[in-house]
RNA sequence: GGCCCGUUCGUCUAUCGGUUAGGACGUCAGGUUUUCAACCUGAAAAGAGGGGUUCGACUCCCCUACGGGCUGCCA
């Protein structure tokens, strides 16, 4: 049975780039009828905030990616701290007194003699005598799991096959001097007992996969099949971390961008197959493949969320946008002929209040020097009293015959004399809906 | 510095040694629509650089450059 799992941690709200990584998830359990787990990462009790856990399960709503569990980290820390007992019985766990700036300061010696920067085991040497002395003079160390150093290999469902030296790596701490489980633990502890079988997340992870697989395999656990997506990067190849404050989910939704619009696109984008609209989720659950991922760097562009947003919107039936509508304060008359105008002239939703304060008050006329005569003209022209559907046809025609204008030269000044725009719905349909004709005084 | 991954049209990418290097989005040009948008057709547009291997390299190998990631008592 396929499972897989999203695990946020709560300290913030969730942004284009964890998307990515959940709706991948999401896409692989469906496709394959499994499950998908929503998986709190909360153990850090500090920058945990339940406002955010909210946020987060309210933005994956948002987007209808339906989760069938939900795990608390929080609530399973005896878990981990079993786990953690088994490696202290096979000896694979060992604890370290260094402080942060000690390391630091190792680190820095390594580096200086072209050394790579990897922690030495040095309390491996320690005798029980001289590890009771530290832990009375500095308390509690830290827990590290000691690596078997050899090479660890798996095949990528994204990075295809990855061979990882675990000697150039450093032995995780896995407990913090405080007691706190940190997240190679716990993330293992918990794949293993939820049978997660398909773990996809971004190529930030790959060392952590190399130490965790063998973490697993000493738990005795079933290593799951590991993809490593490419990471975003802004549109210009530049790292995307510094701007994801305004990619938010929360951001998007502001904006206008429609859940489909920003599913179509992520769930395909740095794929070999085209980002098209998609209309709903089932398509793009057929027609996911996390093979046909490359592993390069991707740019985004929220621009061209946009363009997507638009397109989804053409396709939207009134239903759809009724009470949107109708939250603007326009007639239930008039509304499904609005939407019916509109729809192919709107980037987002929030396009609509524009036009409808345009068709309520009327527009500023836009009036070119070289056309004043001819407006002042074809204004006397326009009947008087409510205009249908045909008024256009008639009216322009007249203006046409008295006139001589045809064509561009014709319509444009007109549409830009009632809209004050030179973009903008068909003109025989936006006329009926004009309440107000600012041009004709 | 060490380790891992990468570099093909503006963008996302296809090509598993022999192709006019293909597609999608975007761009541009035409066409339709009496105006906007939509739509249709077409066009421009790419293998980071240098060495090998080979009859033949975008493809395999090495070097360089550049990009991303990791190198935490963060995740």
């Amino acid at each position: 049975m396929t499972t897989t799992r999203f695990a946020p941690s709560p300290t913030g709200y969730i942004h284009v780039g964890n998307l990515r990584t959940a709706l991948m998830n999401y896409l692989i359990a469906r496709k394959a009828g499994g499950t998908f787990i929503l998986r709190i990462d909360d153990t850090d009790p500090e920058r945990s905030k339940e406002a955010y856990v909210d946020a987060l399960k309210q933005d994956l709503e948002w987007l209808g990616l339906t989760w069938d569990r939900v795990e608390r980290q929080s609530e399973r820390l005896d878990r981990y701290h079993a786990a953690a007992d088994e490696l202290r019985a096979m000896g694979r766990f060992y604890e370290a007194f260094e402080s942060p700036t000690e390391l630091d300061l190792k680190r820095k010696k390594q580096l200086n003699m072209g050394r790579p920067p990897v922690y030495d085991r040095a309390a491996l040497a320690l005798s029980d005598a001289e590890k009771d002395a530290l832990r009375a003079e500095r308390g509690a160390g830290v827990w590290r799991f000691k690596l078997d150093q050899q090479r660890i290999e798996w095949n990528d469902g994204v990075l295809g096959d990855i061979s990882i030296d675990a000697a150039s790596v450093s032995d995780p701490v896995l407990i913090r001097g405080d007691g706190q489980v940190l997240y190679t633990l716990a993330s293992v502890v918990d794949d293993t007992e939820m049978g997660v079988t398909h773990v996809v997340r971004g190529s930030d992870h790959v060392t952590n996969t190399a130490t965790q697989i063998q973490i697993i395999q000493a738990l005795g656990g079933n290593v799951p099949s590991f993809a490593h997506h490419s990471l975003l990067t802004g549109p210009q190849g530049e790292s995307l971390s510094k701007r994801l404050g305004t990619l938010s989910l929360r951001d998007l939704r502001e904006q206008g961008v429609e859940p489909m619009a920003l599913l179509s696109m992520m769930a395909r984008l740095g794929s070999a197959d085209p980002i098209e609209m998609r209309a709903d989720m089932g398509a793009l659950i057929d027609g996911f493949d996390i093979g046909r991922f490359g592993s390069a760097p991707t740019k985004f562009d929220v621009a061209d969320l946009f363009p997507l947003t638009a397109r989804h919107l053409q396709g939207l039936d009134y239903d759809a946008v009724a009470e949107r509508i109708a939250a603007l304060g326009v007639p239930e008359a008039q509304a499904p002929l609005f939407w019916a105008v509109t729809r192919d002239n709107i980037t987002t939703l929030h396009d609509l209040e524009g036009w409808w304060t345009l068709f309520r008050d009327g527009a500023e006329p836009v009036i070119e020097d070289e056309d004043r005569d001819f407006i002042a003209q074809a204004m006397a022209m326009l009947p008087e009293g409510p205009l249908d559907d045909s008024s256009w046809g008639t009216w322009t025609a007249a203006v046409k015959e008295a006139t001589g204008r045809k064509g561009r030269g014709l319509f444009m000044p007109l549409r830009k004399a009632l809209t004050g725009q030179a973009h903008g719905p068909d003109m025989a349909q936006v006329l009926p809906l004009l309440q107000v004709i600012r041009a004709r005084s």
